[in-house]
DNA sequence: CCAATACTCAAGCCGCGACTTGACAATCAC
DNA sequence: GTGATTGTCAAGTCGCGGCTTGAGTATTGG
């Protein structure tokens, strides 16, 4: 949904690079822990911990099986960040909408010059 | 653009609540920063210092005229971060059609057309 | 069994970012 | 002019988030 809890938890997991890092590497396809790491110049530890953000919002699923976990992106994570954006730029663009309406309305469309007026 | 800087400024910009009632606001017209500053519970400073990072990342513009300035939004700012979502997912659902092709490659589909043909 | 792999967990370090405070500047209203 | 409004700047506090270290747990391969 839009609630704004899930929300923050979205924006604030796409906030770091590192993460945002390991979102691109993940749209090409899912990858273990220690496949995500190695790039990577932090600890797998590090990385545990950017998953289970990245977890907890919903960006990324992450499944154990035998000692491996597997990671894939999960793509509603990131509808939540598109819907927000597109909500935003949907009202921007209302907006623009009305001041036309208002400035139409206000002033009629410039015709000839009545600056000066002569009395006649 | 899709530079990896400006990338960054844009979603560290937005991984902040604060700014992204900041964002809400705005787009649904421009504003003063005493404006913004009312129903947020935080000092006007704190206000303006989320302003600088939302004016350095594109998002938003402002215009000092008098002693009041007054902000709006710079849709062209949030689009960055919606392309950058957008090229996410398009990876993501081209790899689900390379996967496709892979499972029809790997096992012939008990139908007609073969997509790809085997190496020579 | 033994060793290597692939994590997991808890604790602690440390810098950055959000916020406040207080003093100052510029503009408006009267 | 005086005083109120609106914002600016610099400095400092403080907590959280990203990272490491080190020790521990499964799982796999030979």
């Amino acid at each position: 949904m839009l609630n704004s809890d899930s929300v923050d938890r979205v924006f604030h997991a796409l906030g770091d690079a590192t993460r945002r890092a390991i979102v691109e590497r993940l749209s090409r396809g899912a990858l273990s822990v220690s496949e995500l790491a190695r790039p990577l110049d932090i600890t797998l530890a590090a990385v545990v911990q950017h998953l289970q953000v990245l977890e907890e919002s919903g960006i990324v699923q992450t499944e154990k099986v035998g000692r491996v976990r597997s990671c894939q992106l999960q793509p509603d994570g990131l509808r939540v960040a598109e819907s927000w954006l597109a909500d935003r730029r949907g009202l921007w663009e209302r907006r623009f909408d009305r001041l036309g309406q208002l400035l139409e309305e206000a002033e009629p469309p410039p015709g000839p010059s009545r600056r000066r007026k002569d009395k006649p």
